[in-house]
RNA sequence: GGGCGAUUAGCUCAGUCGGUUAGAGCGCUUCUCUGAUAAGGAAGAGGUCCCAGGUUCGAAUCCUGGAUCGCCCA
């Protein structure tokens, strides 16, 4: 029995506190993982967040998926160990510390004081942990934060550091160049959010150029001019090459303005040129013509042999467009991604005139000092003065500026240190092959493409907080990778308790090769590499537990968002195949979309759009806010997300799960009524749980919980709509047997909603069961034969009463009234199965007896359709005949011969062909003068004479209805016994007392008198009063 | 500019292997039932399956191109 009454107007919110309560005081999370030590490990990897904002609810979304496998697993019979992590380092910590302390510079933090800043760093990224920890908890998220791993502990800092060594000693590591986005104000590179946060339209100078052929070569003689165009004449100082598409058709071509020949793509002369008519084309060719072809260069500041052998030559490029510009294309090592990509190309030098402050350096003698962008305009009539300008315009467009100053960026080489992850890129395929991706167009997709595309990973930055690079240099250029905190303790003398920057920067040691001293090098590494390193780091192995990596890999699961791809998802695989290659680093991803506004806008704090996740869970409770993000869709399209979606969940599912659970707690089973025995009903709900175990079961095993859920939704709707529907009369009478199948159902439905809606799912196991601390303790339940006759008899049935209850719309009798008979159109199967069920069918129909025929000539006659499923690849382009001939056919002969099991034939092309059963589609069609519903092949009609009796009996009912009511109006409860006084019309009170038996059973009545009484209430039956008086006894 | 995904009823979403009357829930209208739970049941209105081609006997579904939105990258 149940231990507590059932509140019917529960609070959500309130109960999951309650429950929340109780499994702190009964250890619940730790005792389900003590119970599963020694059972099979099913590996869960936390994907840490940052904890120096306030989490929000996408980052709910993320938890609760999170959460609900680990739980399945364990209630599988797992052991899901679920360590929490926090990602603690990066440039958006420092970025909160400088707004914190009002400074904007890397300038103002070496002021400030490295130790100082990265100690404001250490303490920030946990302003929001309790907030995190409260959340976490509350939502049901059950992971082991006490034991969380954190990337700023020495402990974790120096697993990274040992797999690091590993990279470098096979050779992957090494120091580059690369070209980033870059303020000159702020002396500091800047990642793709930030430069994506600080677009503005701005005015440049749009210029074309003539470079001076220096020799002839291919098409061209010395002399001709190749166009060039740039927004940027800054960079031309430094001109490098010229890039042309080698597929791309160029010109060589006189204009009436020049004297020279000019060289340009074809497809652009009318743009560069202004008109065509005026251009004399004299040669056209490839632009793989023009490769190695010389050329002086704009300014004479930096000769060619700067650049080495092809400086200042045509180089070929894929970049290259004929959209705008010329096709031929200024590029600048040092300046632009893909020119500095072609130059590597080429074995072009980098060679960089600017400083890191944004100004030229001496070697463009008369601009030395200049702030770049500000030279612009006398570098334009610079050229033009010397006759190398085309022309020179305005071009506005959209330019990156540094969001916090303001100051245009300038794309900069930068030396940089990286990982050849390039190189071991079939590894990285051959570990993404093996991995389930969820959905699967992600695997050859977004990240199937992303590592096709693969680049070395650009490893550090040039930042404070951060885990140091632990590379070491002499002045001699020897480098020296530490690989664990006792290795440099060994080399240098120096155990650090603290690896962070600036103490890690004290530490020297005299180079292993030559002596020298050997000093770190400044830069700290991404903090994607930090997070990549959780399998082992978190464990801080190989120094402690586990001494083989490989016993971490892999994770059976893994769920973050989509933009994880190239952040999580990536650093995790292509960590684990820079130490171990192609093996597998984890089996299942769930990849979760991003959740946006009711308008389709992605939630953000400017746009105000944000929702906080208290505000839905104190509204409405946890296990509503997982239950929407679990079935509301699948997940990965994403969400448009309103409290009132999630509102409708729980009125929909919970709020029926609830009633229905209630409804079990509210009666007593009785002694006598134990021997009734089980019904069909009782067989059918069996049934269906099983059929939903399995289905249940069988989704999370696919990591489909959104099917699982609805499959368990709609199991809760066949329980609350029809089981306890058709059981109210048992439930009344304490049957035991009634009772006992709707507390098992629920029991299930509590384990199979367990990791769903924890906290209801628990508070209906521990009221209706508890024979286990916590439903979540429990194993998860396993499928009973099902009768499958009987859930396709069952539904038969219900479709008849369907069809019975439209019939009585249509004929507007209420189904108080009692008919004489139902006329059913059914044979074989399905008349057994409403036969079978005819207690059901005749009950909920209201009539007297239901009446089978097994053609359909009395109530109507068949419509004949060919089944396309089956014939279409019999007779493919005969079809349309086919269908013409069925047409041709006589349905209710055909009737007959189908359920004679006789074949049919058709004559097509001079052929004759046969048709079985599954060939043809009958279905009803109408005839008129019966109220008759039909649908496909059934159809039901009603007869509706009502005589006397009928008559009688329809009015009692009523007056049961009155009665009720009046009950209810006076007050009483629901098991009251009462007094019952009735009188006014005659017709009426004669239907009472015919009925006298039923309507007192119905009402609970002891005695029933017909006369008048001074309190009565007055109902209206039909245009006819009848007072009634009920009185308690 | 490139890649990936999405587009189905007023709203939120399903739609299996291509099969001929495209579904559900919510909302709306009408009715019904209430000893059934802020419920249940019946009926109704509501669709250019984003557009245009193509493949096919047959396309929401497959192919090509385009539009719009979102994400990622440049």
């Amino acid at each position: 029995m149940a231990k507590r009454p059932v509140d019917a107007q529960v609070s959500f919110p309130q109960l999951e506190e309650q429950v929340l309560a109780r499994w702190r005081e009964r250890d619940v999370f730790r005792e389900s993982l003590r119970r599963r030590e020694g059972a099979p490990p099913w590996v869960f990897w936390e994907g840490p967040p940052t904890a120096n904002g306030p989490p929000g609810v996408h980052h709910v979304l993320s938890r609760a998926f999170k959460d609900i496998f680990p739980r399945f697993r364990t209630m599988r019979g797992y052991y899901v160990e679920r360590r929490g992590g926090w990602d603690t380092h990066g440039l958006p910590v420092e970025i909160a510390v400088e707004k914190k302390l009002g400074i904007k510079s890397k300038a103002e933090i070496e002021a400030y004081g490295i130790e100082a800043f990265n100690a404001q760093c250490r303490e920030s990224v946990f302003d929001f942990l309790a907030d995190w920890n409260a959340l976490t908890e509350r939502i049901g998220f059950w992971l082991d934060l006490d034991n969380a791993y954190r990337t700023l502990d020495p402990t974790y800092i120096e697993s990274v550091w040992w797999s690091l060594k590993q990279i470098a000693d096979k050779g992957l590591l090494y120091e580059g160049h690369r070209v980033v986005p870059y303020c000159p104000r702020c002396g500091t590179a800047l990642s793709s959010h930030e430069v994506a946060q600080g677009y503005k339209n701005v005015k440049d100078p749009s210029v074309y150029v003539r470079f001076r052929v220096a020799q002839d070569g291919g098409p061209l003689q010395a002399g001709d001019e190749l166009l060039i165009w740039t927004t940027t004449p800054w960079t031309l100082v430094s001109n490098a090459a010229v890039a042309v598409d080698p597929e791309l058709v160029y010109v060589r071509a006189k204009t009436g303005k020049l004297e020279a020949p000019v060289v340009l793509a074809e497809a652009l002369i009318e743009k560069v040129l202004g008109d065509r008519d005026g251009v004399q084309i004299i040669d056209r060719f490839p632009g793989a013509a023009l490769d190695g072809v010389r050329y002086e260069p704009p300014f004479p500041y930096l000769g060619a042999e700067e650049y080495g052998e092809r400086g200042h030559t045509v180089l070929l490029g894929d970049f290259v467009t004929a959209d705008d510009g010329t096709g031929l294309v200024h590029t600048a090592i040092a300046f632009g991604e893909d020119d500095f990509r072609l130059g590597q190309q080429y074995g072009l030098n980098v060679v960089n005139p600017v400083r890191l402050d944004g100004t030229y350096d001496d070697r463009i003698g008369p601009y030395e000092g200049r702030f770049v962008k500000d030279a612009d305009e006398d570098l334009v009539e610079d050229l033009r003065k010397r006759g190398r300008l085309l022309r020179a315009e305005v071009y506005e467009h959209s330019y990156p500026h540094c969001w916090r100053c303001g100051t245009p960026l300038l794309y900069y080489a930068k030396p940089s240190w990286y990982i050849a992850t390039s190189q071991i890129r079939d590894k990285l395929l051959a570990s993404n092959e093996q991995v389930t991706w969820h959905p699967e167009h992600i695997k050859h997709g977004r990240f199937g493409n992303w590592l096709e595309n693969n680049i070395d990973w650009a490893l550090s930055r040039e930042r404070f907080w951060g885990t140091p690079l632990p590379v070491w240099r002499c002045a001699n250029e020897h480098i020296t990778v530490v690989g664990s905190l006792t290795e440099l303790e060994q080399l240098s003398g120096v155990l650090l308790e603290d690896p962070h920057r600036p103490f890690v920067d004290d530490v020297t040691f005299p180079c292993g090769e030559c002596g020298e001293t050997a000093t770190r090098v400044p830069e700290v590494i991404d903090v994607w590499f930090d997070s990549g390193a959780m399998p082992f780091a978190q464990r801080h192995a190989p120094f402690e537990g586990e001494a083989e990596i490989e016993a971490l890999y892999p994770a059976d699961f893994i769920c973050e968002a989509l933009d994880q791809t190239r952040g999580w998802f990536y650093s995790l695989l292509a960590v684990s195949a820079l130490l171990r290659g192609g093996e597998l680093a984890y089996d299942h991803v769930v990849c979760l979309g991003l959740i946006l506004d009711p308008d389709g806008k992605k939630m953000s704090k400017s746009q105000g759009n944000v929702v906080a996740p208290d505000e839905i869970i104190d509204r409405f409770g946890a296990d509503a806010l997982r239950w929407y993000f679990f079935t509301s869709k699948l997940p990965w399209d994403g969400y448009l997300f309103s409290p009132e979606a999630v509102g409708e969940g729980v009125r929909l599912f919970l709020r029926q799960l609830w009633n229905t659970y209630r409804v079990a707690t509210m009666y007593e089973p009785s002694a006598h009524t134990a021997a009734a025995g089980e019904t069909d009903l009782d067989r059918w709900i069996r049934s269906r749980l099983s059929a939903t175990v399995t289905v249940v079961t069988e989704r999370m095993d696919a990591y489909d919980a959104t099917v699982a859920g609805r499959a368990v939704s709609e199991f809760v709707d066949d329980l609350s709509n029809w089981y306890v529907r058709r059981s109210r009369s048992r439930f009344w009478d304490g049957d035991a047997v009634a009772l006992e199948t709707l507390r098992r159902s629920l029991v299930t439905v509590a384990q199979l909603l367990a990791p769903f809606t924890p906290f209801v799912a628990d508070e209906i196991y521990d009221n209706l069961d508890g024979s286990e601390p916590s439903v979540h303790l429990t194993d998860w339940p396993q499928p009973e034969p099902r009768d499958e006759t009987l859930e396709e008899a069952m539904a038969i049935a219900r479709e008849t009463v369907r069809l019975g209850l439209a019939a009585r719309g249509g004929a507007r009798i209420k189904v108080r009234q009692p008919l004489h008979e139902a006329v059913v159109v059914a044979a074989g199967r399905e008349r057994d199965a409403i036969e079978r069920l005819g207690d059901v069918v005749r009950d909920e129909l209201n009539v007297k007896q239901v009446r089978f025929v097994s053609q359909a000539d009395e109530l109507g006659s068949y419509t004949l359709k060919p089944n396309y499923r089956t014939l279409g690849p019999r007779f493919g382009r005969a079809m349309p005949q086919v269908a013409e001939a069925v047409a041709g056919l006589d349905a209710d002969h055909v009737a007959d011969a189908l359920r004679a099991g006789r074949p049919v034939g058709i004559f097509i092309d001079g052929h004759d062909h046969t048709l079985g059963p599954d060939d043809l589609q009958l279905a009803m069609a109408p005839l008129a003068g019966y109220q008759l519903e039909r649908e496909g092949s059934h159809a039901v009609a009603l007869e509706l004479t009502v005589d006397d009796d009928l008559r009688r009996e329809g009015l009692a009912r009523e007056i049961v209805h009155a009665v009720q009511l009046a009950r209810r109006e006076a007050g009483l409860e629901i098991a009251d016994r009462i007094v019952l006084t009735l009188d006014g019309d005659e017709l009426l009170l004669d239907a009472a007392r015919v009925h006298e038996a039923y309507l007192s059973g119905e009402v609970l009545a002891v005695a029933v008198r017909y006369s008048a009484n001074g309190s009565d209430q007055v109902a209206s039956i039909e245009g006819r009063e009848l007072r009634i008086s009920v009185a308690a006894v």
